[in-house]
DNA sequence: ACCCAGAATGAATACGTATGCTTTCCCTCA
DNA sequence: TGAGGGAAAGCATACGTATTCATTCTGGGT
């Protein structure tokens, strides 16, 4: 009567039933899947008939149970509103795929990660990836404990304190003293800053690059608001930034696309400034938007594939030689994007000389 | 000599290790950490003092093994790129996180996802999300064998075979009607379409919708063309239907958001064309980015918030009831949202008034 | 004073796999 | 022809927990 193509499948299939039906050992069921394993031929050809014909699939949890190994992943993710972290996001299940590992996905609203560590240390995870997030020393040390790699991604830890956790970066001081030569250099006199989160490393070394920078052509920031990498306040800093008054900035560095392009939607549609004629905007990143015509944005890349070779590259090297984590801070170079939102020499400055 | 806070960390602390120093049984200490079972107060202080001294926290995996239940969602993605996915896949998985579960992330190139969930069901997960996707019903046959609730994010079965998976999307139809309505009663008289992928249901949905709705008005698509949800394709999609020719469409209905925004990138900085003004634009999704001011998108909602609630909806039905999983579709209701991207009735129609 | 119900506890077992150890088998080389 | 060695397979055990069953304990009701 079944109209089913599968004969009569049992809802859990084992090693066992396998064994059973191919009519060899348990054992040599299990070693036909371990890799590697003594198995001949002959049996290996029998075990495999049995298993695809029960559709059988190896317990994923007990196999980890046993192995202390799971082949997953934990990876904790914020502001997915940035298109960076959906791009990283995707490059990193996808490397991690290739090689056997899975992802393990949290959320997280605030700046620290220690709750959720918590929570993924339960499923014996081979490592952990904190993307836009930091973790505190005694959480660290509790991986460290259990011999877990952790690896942050786009963020180093605030403490000098001697940790375990390594981290993957772009030279983000470069990339701001890049961008400070550059606005400096097209001529401009009055440039204004938009921080991101102030607490965060990514915007202090920008921030810092970026001062050290104009220091080295005579100039410093002109201005200052806070954006806390959020869209919303980051157009609320521009209106603050460009109040009428006497002398209004001649450029803004925005410490991340994201909201470079509320700045730029800001000063066109609702200060009606030009850009870049009236005013340059410089951003950070280099998100696939920033190269969309309406916003053609200057900016400093952040090179995604080898941040995220560099990332399982950490996690491979602490799994495979079974070392003690080690703390390693890598930093990957970014170049500056030059496009259209920054106006070349202007006028005023070509007539002096 | 250490310097550590925590007292000598084993490397893997169990509960014999906790029962141990608590001086109880193994089995107290496995009840105080299941909810809903009897020990003492007396006890349970002892166990948790213990288990924090040392520690502890149960093993996932072991638990799983014994109990059946992972508390684990399989997930799978693709498209990324397009803003609507991520943050469906943040809403989903901060909405079960609440609930105790976590998800596996799966990224899928393909459009189908017969090898991932393969993969997936090693891991005894207890429901599974295809977002994007679909699933051959041979696969979908074992996972119901499995017991193991598939429901499909914004997409349906392409079969109408009696198949065990449910699916929770948006009225596509409707919105497609409502974008033909709008358009024609602002007077548009030559309506081109810009097609998603077009094996998938969403695109064939809208599509059918929109031609439906032309119709009651006596229009049909005037001019067609193709860009399978991708940006690059777009824009091809966009020069190849405004190739100069006597008459050119007054109006494009792009079916998805991420595709409107290359749309009109192409339109107004490559063909010099102004948006409303000389062609209007509409999308679908009302992704975050549909407001921001350089695009004003007129577009139709696909409500996240019913989605994600229905579709975990439908994941604990299953798991909290034991039932069978059943065949189920639910269809939320979307607004059409009016921005600016669509001209108000031209003066050509008012004059006839 | 006695009994009984219910709570609290411990001992033992099962979940599904990997792997060390032992045994068997076959082949090769002296 | 016999010994030795390596490959292959099976047996048994361990991984860390939840849960059943039996046992003890507690308190309240008559």
């Amino acid at each position: 009567m079944s109209s089913s193509a599968s004969p009569s499948l049992k809802t859990n299939v084992t090693s066992i039933d396998v064994a059973r039906l191919a009519e060899v050992s348990q054992s040599a069921v299990s070693r036909t899947f371990t890799p590697g394993a003594s198995v001949s031929e002959p049996t290996r050809r029998k075990v495999m008939e049995a298993a695809r014909k029960l559709g059988y699939r190896p317990n994923a949890h007990a196999r980890s149970l046993i192995t202390k190994r799971s082949r997953i992943i934990g990876l904790v993710l914020s502001q997915l509103g940035n298109l960076f972290y959906p791009a990283a996001l995707q490059q990193l299940a996808t490397r991690l795929q290739r090689d056997g590992y899975h992802v393990l996905l949290f959320i997280n609203d605030t700046p620290n990660a220690d709750e959720l560590v918590h929570e993924i240390l339960q499923y014996h995870v081979d490592g952990i990836v904190l993307a836009a997030t930091t973790l505190s020393s005694v959480l660290a040390q509790r991986c460290a404990d259990a011999a877990i790699p952790v690896v942050l991604f786009n963020r180093v830890m605030a403490s000098g304190g001697a940790s375990t956790v390594s981290s993957v970066r772009s030279d983000n001081v470069a990339g701001g003293r890049a961008v400070a030569r550059h606005l400096a250099d097209s001529g401009h006199q009055r440039v204004a800053f938009i921080a991101g989160n102030e607490e965060t490393s990514t915007n202090l070394e920008r921030e810092r690059g970026f001062r050290d920078g104009l220091a080295e052509r005579g100039l410093r920031i002109w201005a200052r608001d806070i954006g806390n990498y959020d869209f919303e306040q980051a157009c609320q800093a521009t209106r603050e930034l460009f109040k009428p008054r006497s002398e209004r900035p001649d450029a803004v560095f925005v410490a991340s696309d994201h909201m470079a392009f509320a700045v730029m939607d800001t000063l066109r549609f609702e200060l009606r400034l030009r850009v870049p004629e009236d005013v340059s905007v410089v951003g950070f990143d280099n998100v696939p938007q920033a190269a969309w015509a309406s916003y053609r944005l200057t900016t400093v890349e952040q090179p995604l594939q080898p941040m995220i070779e560099a990332t399982v590259g950490l996690l491979q090297k602490y799994l495979r030689d079974e070392l003690a984590p080690q703390s390693e801070n890598v930093v990957v170079p970014g170049q500056l994007i030059v496009r259209d939102s920054v106006r070349p020499v202007p006028a005023a400055a070509r007539k002096r000389k």
